[in-house]
Parts: structure tokens; C-alpha cells; sequence
DNA sequence: ACCTGAACACCGTTCAAGT
DNA sequence: ACCTGAACACCGTTCAAGT
């Protein structure tokens, strides 16, 4: 045929990423096929690895984009009042947005990429640790001026191991193994780890009594 | 053709779940296809589905077996003496399982079940129970003995927020978010935790100071 | 230069046909 | 009764052929 120049390159990439969270959102990860993306738009398959070098690369800008509008939700609920009610906040917009966008949430840790994939670009690699940077600004007065790199690594716990709770919540998995919601969980799971924080912090030798 | 009578049905069942075994072992879940194993065992494709309901079936079968190797694994780390040197224990076999059967480990959670499947069968359940009991017994010793529910959340939660450390780790995302190692995030969740669960019991009103 | 769509090498699953 | 393997309806990805 030839070129249609119904839309520009950039036209046509916008219009699949929006059908790909579209896919998304309706059905997750397994709606998100290459011909349904292409059908959607009106255009071949072929044209999609025009735009991206393959599917691997459309999810990693769909979750791009997921990441920004989960920073967007949490950034405004550190007020740095106190990190309990921050951190309450905070997992309350968490649980929000796992609720409201369960399968953009869910593309973001369940997309396996190929095995002979590049690295994830900076530009990604930004974007999650913005996400993170919200946490640690919660978590800051809870550890003295000169630990900075302690405050990053409780984030990093805290957040893998929200995630763990809330990706078995997300999948299912979690009746299987507990009648607690997901929601009183993360509770347990933030005041714990937190009030661990504190009497290790005021007494850090304190581990094994 | 007709029936061979080479193996018995359950020699042949046996010899698909070891064959699938093997193949989760080497590759992971996507290199368990429904043809590797038929050819694997030197049968056709659709005596697979002879023995399995199908493919979803069979997985749920080698992750039953996986199960057990794990609670094999974690179940000695539990001598009773402290909470603190038991946990240590069987984080510490926990994450050498995870180690040495990273992908057995990874196809218990990486596993999307089809849609429309049949909830998982009471000896599936069995088993989950089975595992998590040896982390709630080694907890048992922080609870008052009348509260044999709040030591049964708190493991479930533990084991959850574990799981979202290991499976980032699992699957090469926690470069992505930290610099530390499993092990590191691993310890300072169970730590932590642990720790928040003393201050916690000894003066239970005292989450917000 | 760009887009097409047939083609390739895979999937899971089914089922008529064979012994 | 059991096993086969072609067939069906899908995948992701490529690339010669068209305009």
C-alpha cells in the first residue's frame, strides 16, 4: 500500500499507547495482544514495530505512564505533619489507586520481559524512583540528619514488602492463605515495620530483646 | 494407533509432573509447554490432556510438590528456644530454597491461573496452610496464649511482605529500586517487624509514639 | 518513506480416527 | 480404552511487496 498520512508517527504512537491502556485496564496484561492494539487503531500489526521495537518496549511505556499517575496520587498526601498520619495517607492513596487501576498496577510488576532484553531505560528507572522519593520524604523524621541512606533503605523494604501483600491481594492469592483484607494487612504490616523503626532507632543494639 | 500399555496411567502422570519439573527448573514457566512435555516423555500432545484438565492443572500439581520440598526445608529451623534465632533460621533456609529453586519458587506465584478455573483443591490449600504453620509456630512465643489469631496474622503478613521482597528479587526488579541485597531487605523487615510486634503487645495504644 | 498483510514459528486445546 | 496427530484459533515478529 504506502504511507497513509492519516496521522503523524507521533499521532499513531500516542493512539497505541492509549489503545494498549485501554487493553489494559479492561482485561490486564493478557488483553494487551499486538493485533487487538493494532485493530484498535485501525492500523496493521506491522506498523506497531514501526513505533516500538517490540511489544516488551509498548508495556514499558504504558507502565511509564502508570507510574506517573501513581506519583501523582501519592506526592500530595506528605504534608509533614507526622509520618504516622503521612503514612497513613499515603497507604490509604495506594490501596486507592490498587483498587481504582488494579491492572496498571498489576502491568507494572506481572510484564516478565524477554530474556534478551536491554536494560530498563533512565527515563523509567526516573520515574520509579520518584514514586520511592514520595515514601522517604514520609519516612525522613523518623531517622536522624546525617542517615540519609538509612531512611532510603527502610522505603525500599517497606515498599517491596507493601508490594508483596498488596500483588497476592491483587492476584487473588491472598484468601488462599488469610481472611485479613488487604487493607488491615498493610496496616499491620506499616505500623510494625514502623514501630520497629523506633525502638531500634532509640536503641539500635535492641534486636534480639 | 491405540493404547501402548508401555506405562500405566500413573506411571505416565508421574512421568509428566517430573518431566515438568525438570523443564520449570531449567527455564522457568514459559519454557513448560504443554509439547516440551509430551515430547519429553515420548507421548503425544493430547495425552496430556488424558491425565490434566489441562496445562493450568498440571503446574498446580508441580507447585503442590514444591510446597512440600519447602516446608521440608523451613520446618527443622524451628527448635523452639527463640523467636529471634528461629526466624533468623528460616529466613535464612527460605531464602536458600529461593536460591536453589528459584523457579519452582517463582511458578507458585508467577502462575496466572485461567479465568474460568475451578478454585485450587483442598489439598493445594493443605499445603499453603502446612508452610505457613512453621512460620506461626516460631512466631508463637511473642503472642499471650490466648491469642492464637493475632499470632496467625501476623505470620500471614510477615509471609507476605517477604514474598514482595523475594519476588522483586526474583524476577531482577529490586536493582531496579535498591542497592541492598535480599538478604539485607529480608532481615530488616523480619526485624523490624518483629521488633514493632514487642513494643506493640507491650503497650498496645502506643502506634502513633 | 511508510504501511500492509501474508508468512513463520510458535502457543493451548480438541477430537475424529486409528488400534 | 487409550493414544495419536492433524486441526483450530490464537500468539509475537518479520519482511517482501506495494504506493
Amino acid at each position: 500500500m504506502g504511507r497513509r498520512s492519516d496521522h503523524s508517527r507521533d499521532e499513531i504512537r500516542r493512539m497505541a499507547l492509549a489503545a494498549a491502556q485501554r487493553r489494559l485496564e479492561s482485561g490486564g496484561l493478557p488483553a494487551l495482544t499486538a493485533r487487538s492494539v493494532a485493530d484498535d487503531i485501525g492500523y496493521a500489526v506491522g506498523t506497531l514495530y514501526n513505533l516500538f521495537d517490540n511489544l516488551d518496549m509498548l508495556v514499558v511505556h504504558v507502565n511509564g505512564a502508570t507510574l506517573d499517575m501513581l506519583h501523582d496520587e501519592l506526592a500530595p498526601t506528605v504534608t509533614g505533619k507526622s509520618p504516622d498520619s503521612d503514612l497513613a495517607a499515603m497507604l490509604a492513596a495506594y490501596l486507592r489507586f490498587l483498587t481504582e487501576k488494579g491492572h496498571l498496577w498489576g502491568a507494572l510488576f506481572e510484564h516478565r520481559r524477554p530474556g534478551d532484553s536491554a536494560p530498563l531505560p533512565d527515563w523509567y528507572l526516573a520515574k520509579v524512583a520518584r514514586v520511592l522519593g514520595v515514601l522517604e520524604s514520609a519516612l525522613r523524621p523518623l531517622f536522624p540528619d546525617d542517615d540519609a541512606a538509612g531512611c532510603a533503605q527502610a522505603a525500599r523494604v517497606l515498599w517491596a514488602s507493601l508490594h508483596g501483600i498488596c500483588s497476592l491481594g491483587e492476584t487473588g492469592k491472598l484468601p488462599i492463605i488469610s481472611a485479613q483484607s488487604v487493607a488491615d494487612m498493610a496496616n499491620s504490616l506499616v505500623e510494625n515495620y514502623v514501630a520497629g523503626l523506633r525502638v531500634r532507632q532509640a536503641n539500635p543494639r535492641a534486636a534480639g530483646e
